[in-house]
DNA sequence: GTCCGAGTTGGACGACCGTCCAACTCGGAC
DNA sequence: GTCCGAGTTGGACGGTCGTCCAACTCGGAC
C-alpha cells in the first residue's frame, strides 16, 4: 500500500471503527474487521495505535468532542428558558439520530468498559465529561435567563443524564425517534418544574 | 461427576451465568467460564442447553420473572397514588441493588443482542415485557386510586421506562444508590404531575 | 547512484471461542 | 449377575482474537 501519513491512517481507522461498531456492535469490532473496513492490512492497526484499548480511548474522546460541539450549537438561538431546555434535549436527539454510529458506539463502549477493572475508568470518564457538559449548559442558562433551581444543581444535572440515557437506551432498540421526542418533551417539562426565579 | 437431574444442572448453570455476567460482563461469560463457575465440565453445558444463545434466552426469562414478582410486592401496601408510584420505582431500585447480578445481566444481554440481527428479538422481548409490566401497574393504579392521565397511557409507560433505564445506566457505572434514589424521587414527582382525577 | 531509516505488511504466536462426538460410567430393570 | 440405555465428559474441530516481528519497499538526503 502506498505511504500514508500516520494521522490520516489514524483518522481513517477511527472512522472505520465507528462504522463497524455502529453496524455490528463492539463484539464484531476486532482489529481485523476495523482495518479491513478502512481498506488496510491488519498490521497497520498496531502501527498507528499502541493497542486496541488505546484506539477505543481515542475514539471516545473524538466522539465526545464532536457531540458536545453539535449540541451546543442547538441552543444558541434560544430566547426563553423553555426554548433553551427543549433545544438542548432535542438537539441531543437530533445529533444522535443524525449520527447513530456515534451514539451507538458510545453506549457500546461504556458497556464494554464497565465489566473490566482496567477499563472501568473509561466509563467514568464518559460520565464525568457528560456531567461537565450539562453543568456548562446550566451555567449558560443561569447567565442568560437568571434561572435558579429548587434543588441542588448536581441533582438537576444528574436528572438530565437520566433522561438522555433512558431515552437513548430505548432508542437504541426500537429507533423510534418520534417516541423519543415525546419522552424528551416530558423530560423538559419535568426540568422546567424544577426551576424558579426566571428573569422576565 | 455424579449424576444430576438435568433440571438441577440447568438451574446451577443459569445461576453461574448470572454470577459470571454480573462480575465480569458478557464478554467473559463463555460456555467454559460458566461451566467452571458451576463446577461442571464444559461439555455439560451443551448437554443441558441446545446452544449458548438458548441459555441466554432462558436466563432472560428467568431474570424477568423474578424481577416482576419482586417489584409487584413492593406496592401492595400503598394507600395513596404517591405511595404507589414511589413504591414501584424505589421497589425496582431496591431489587436492583439487592440483586445487582440480575440487573447487570439484563443490560449486558440487551446490549449484546442489539447488534446481531438474529438476536435483536431478545432486546425487543425485554422491552415488550417491561412495557407490559408497567401497563399492569398503571391499571392497578387506576383500579385502586381512580387515576387518569393527561397524556396517552403509552407515553406514560414509556416515560417510566426512560426513568428506570436512565437511572440504571448511571447506577451500573457508579453504583451510587443514594443518588439513584434521589433521581427516582424526581421522576416520581414528574409522573404525579401527569396524573389527574385522583379519587380522594 | 547509493544508501538509510521510516513506512509497510504477510504471516505466525498462543489463547480462547462455541460446538460436537466417541468413549466411558453406572443406576436400575430383568 | 447381566445388560442396557441414559448420563457424563476429555479432547478435538475449525474459527477468531490481540499482538508482534522479520522482511520487504521506497522517498529523500547525500
Amino acid at each position: 500500500m502506498q505511504r500514508i501519513a500516520v494521522e490520516d491512517r489514524r483518522t481513517a481507522l477511527l472512522a472505520a471503527a465507528l462504522h463497524v461498531i455502529g453496524r455490528e456492535g463492539m463484539g464484531a469490532a476486532s482489529t481485523r474487521t476495523i482495518a479491513a473496513e478502512a481498506g488496510m492490512p491488519t498490521a497497520s492497526f498496531h502501527y498507528v495505535f499502541a493497542s486496541y484499548d488505546a484506539m477505543v480511548e481515542q475514539l471516545v474522546a473524538t466522539v465526545l468532542d464532536a457531540q458536545a460541539e453539535a449540541v451546543s450549537t442547538s441552543v444558541e438561538a434560544a430566547d426563553t428558558l423553555r426554548g433553551f431546555v427543549e433545544g438542548a434535549l432535542q438537539g441531543w436527539l437530533d445529533r444522535a439520530s443524525a449520527e447513530p454510529d456515534a451514539e451507538v458506539a458510545l453506549h457500546e463502549i461504556v458497556a464494554w468498559s464497565r465489566s473490566s477493572p482496567g477499563r472501568r475508568h473509561l466509563a467514568e470518564v464518559v460520565y464525568a465529561r457528560y456531567t461537565a457538559a450539562v453543568e456548562a449548559f446550566m451555567q449558560a442558562a443561569e447567565a442568560r435567563f437568571g434561572v435558579r433551581w429548587r434543588i441542588p444543581a448536581g441533582d438537576v444535572a444528574r436528572f438530565v443524564l437520566v433522561l438522555t440515557d433512558g431515552v437513548a437506551a430505548r432508542w437504541l432498540v426500537d429507533r423510534d425517534v418520534a417516541a423519543a421526542r415525546t419522552a424528551l418533551a416530558l423530560g423538559a417539562d419535568a426540568l422546567l418544574a424544577l426551576a424558579q426565579d426566571v428573569r422576565p
